[in-house]
DNA sequence: AAAAAAATTTAGACTACCCTAAAAATAGAT
DNA sequence: ATCTATTTTTAGGGTAGTCTAAATTTTTTT
């Protein structure tokens, strides 16, 4: 049988919140993330337990079974392809094509997909430099540092963000900061962890300890 | 509110039946195309008509109210745009096209649709020769013929068709017949109305009643 | 113009997904 | 180890969209 729309999206926050181990995900923390009730949220569980996808025991949480990896996965496949089109075709700004893609994930023909996937040119990344699972559902999470986790004098390449709010991205913008820049930590201020960043050799900023626990980036 | 996807259906196909004329639709003519039932219609057309979509007034058929013009036409526009993207940067043939462009239509962001029909070079038509409506509203049905109403000798050219049956595009594949080519009625046969074509100026082949019946053309 | 046939609507019910309120289970504090 | 607070589940219910069966209206036939 065909997975809804609904049951999609909890497989897809499922994966989200069990991070890389695969660790429970509470009943709570899933009617926080699908702005339901706990008690929606249970309902679902157990359709999802019905019908394989999930390991579910009361009170216990939840972890995808490895059927319900694979649905959650091809989401997130399609969902970051979806949002390479948007900005690289269509000329949309990363702050803006989250949401459309919310939509275009769940458009099921596994032909478009790979079609898709082909006219991009195979990206390994979406525009906030996520990695796109392949067609055979593998997924490897590079290990990026935080910024926060870099010293002073260090020049890192800035390889993606946590937060993926359009304002955060759009301060991103208006900073200069973009994807593949060059950051380089000159000075951090010990009073509130602010710091100062001069972005490809040149210009000079501050950013706040907010902006730098939300940048992944690499020692090159 | 928001139309939900199944209202969109059912102002796609209400428009569709009702022809250019804007004729009653009837609610077993809407069963039959949105294949339930007719008290499932009965249901869907009260809720349409309260929403000011439809003007519908018990056992006299629906037409579609402005509003509900507007919703219907703007449906369409995204089904061809997608269909010409699928055809046009995917690769897909036209026979490929409808499934996933029947998803793709009820995408909401009409960013969007303008960015698309943009990236396309605003197309005027789709992949079956069926116009594309602007982006404020407007739609023209060019008039072409029908084939069987072109005489022996007469050369036209092939500008869409009726029928949009994989089965159907498949067989005018294998015949060679494609959008904007020319056909020549070499023959008519008086037994079933079978017709000699020939295309392109070059190889002949034989069409039956009910492959002319479906192919629109254009005198030149 | 009445009877028969066809089309349409109403009545009552089902599934998916969501809700609130109450009950039950788990975790934390003393 | 028990009591309390928190989390989760159950119970009962709502809306959207579908269904079947029965009632009603319109159309067609005679």
């Amino acid at each position: 049988m065909q997975n809804s729309f609904t049951e999609e999206n909890y497989l897809k926050i499922i994966h989200a919140l069990s991070g890389r181990e695969g660790l429970e995900v509470t009943t709570n923390a899933l009617a926080e993330s699908t702005s339901t009730r706990a008690a929606s949220v249970t309902d679902m569980l157990r359709k999802l337990a019905d019908k394989g996808l999930i390991h579910y025991k009361k009170y216990q949480g939840v972890r995808l079974t490895e059927s319900g990896e694979k649905v959650a996965i091809s989401v997130i496949r399609k969902h970051r392809l979806w949002e390479v089109f948007l900005v690289e075709k269509l000329g949309f700004g990363w702050d803006e094509v989250h949401e459309i893609a919310e939509e275009l994930e769940h458009i099921a023909s596994k032909e478009l997909v790979e079609r898709l996937d082909s006219f991009l040119g195979h990206p390994r990344f979406d525009p906030h430099g996520d990695p796109i699972p392949d067609a055979k559902g593998n997924l490897t999470e590079p290990d990026y540092l935080i910024l926060t986790d870099v010293g002073v004098g260090e020049k890192v390449l800035m390889m993606g963000v946590l937060d993926h709010a359009p304002s955060f991205l759009q301060h991103l913008d208006r900073s200069g900061i973009t994807l593949g820049c060059v950051l380089e930590i000159t000075e951090i201020n010990d009073y509130d962890k602010s710091a100062s960043v001069r972005i490809n050799g040149s210009n000079s900023l501050f950013i706040s300890l907010e902006v730098s626990k939300n940048l992944l980036v690499q020692r090159r």
